[in-house]
DNA sequence: TAGTACATGTAACAGGTTACATGATTGA
DNA sequence: TCAATCATGTAACCTGTTACATGTACTA
């Protein structure tokens, strides 16, 4: 359910292809979601049977069809009341979780290297964001009522992201204990 | 797949009924997967197929018989196997900053109220892990590793929980400057 | 007598992943 | 010539949710 809403929302912002909006899921907007190709076009086909966007067909030289997508009043009011309704807090699933649950049936090296690989990808994914912020909301302190909400959503990122790498480095400290 | 071994990870640890499985997801265990009765009855009808685990009919009187599921040495290998594996960070997926990032659609004081909420539930949490934390590991420094690790993996519960409050205060800091 | 805990499940559907498929253009 | 980018999709499968179904025992 939320996917077509977080469609909705990118399509409120700029009316986009699906690819577009893929290209979105892996840039800045990662930071609250995250879809395949396959499931953003799916998508995007039911909204159109709900008549929540409009579609226009955008032919291109030597590439395929662009289909652009926009939200129309349907959609928007949708979205609206959607926003309006209480979100629940998301349930952790974390596989390196499990992993450092039963980690004793591996060599603690193994450890080592599963968690020094997240604190390295972590780290890569905070640099990611803090680049967008310096480069989008360099002076956050006078923006716009709309641009300082999505400014939040990355510091959301950001606190998140450091959050991990604290913590892989409290497991780390752990681990060289155990050699 | 991550259910599968999140369920011979509990129970390598003990063996349980599916009953009792759904008990620990909801409990402590929930710091790090989740799954509802009907996913856990499915999977551990898959594990059984699949060889991994045995099962034990256990009769009992005015209620149902209880299936008491342990891992047997194939599904101890797999297990073994599948840890050894590197573990990939998890996409965020967050409705509420899908909610952040159209925020303008509804009243500041809408926000405010979802943001509250989210701040209580983590509050909530965070209460939960440190009572568990309490109890089970009141000692930290001096324990096995096998309980060390699973300290840790309450720890990351325990900061990502205190991570969130401390957005959400963020967050609840600008909003109140829109009134 | 109503609700909760115990204990298991089926069926249908929605959400998400992986593999496959097409085909032009651009840059290394 | 090989890979990447642009651009869209289908099919099969796996994962997760919601609703339904059964039945006892205990507690408020």
């Amino acid at each position: 359910m939320s996917l077509s809403y977080a469609l909705l929302a990118l399509l409120l912002d700029c009316p986009s292809s699906g690819y577009e909006l893929n290209k979105a899921f892996e840039g800045s907007i990662g930071c609250f979601w995250k879809a395949s190709h396959q499931q953003i076009y799916r998508e995007l086909g039911k909204l159109e049977e709900l008549g929540w966007v409009n579609v226009q067909l955008v032919p291109q030289a030597g590439k395929p069809d662009k289909k652009i997508y926009s939200v129309n009043e349907l959609g928007r009011s949708q979205l609206t009341a959607w926003t309006a309704r209480p979100a629940d807090i998301t349930p952790i699933k974390e596989e390196i979780l499990i992993k450092l649950f039963v980690g004793t049936l591996v060599e603690p090296h193994v450890l080592q290297s599963h968690i020094q690989q997240h604190r390295q990808d972590y780290e890569a994914l905070l640099a990611a964001y803090e680049t967008i912020a310096a480069k989008w909301f360099p002076a956050p302190q006078n923006l716009p009522v709309e641009d300082h909400l999505r400014y939040l959503t990355l510091r959301c990122g950001m606190r998140y992201a450091t959050s991990w790498i604290d913590w892989c480095d409290e497991v780390l400290a752990y681990l060289a204990t155990l050699n």
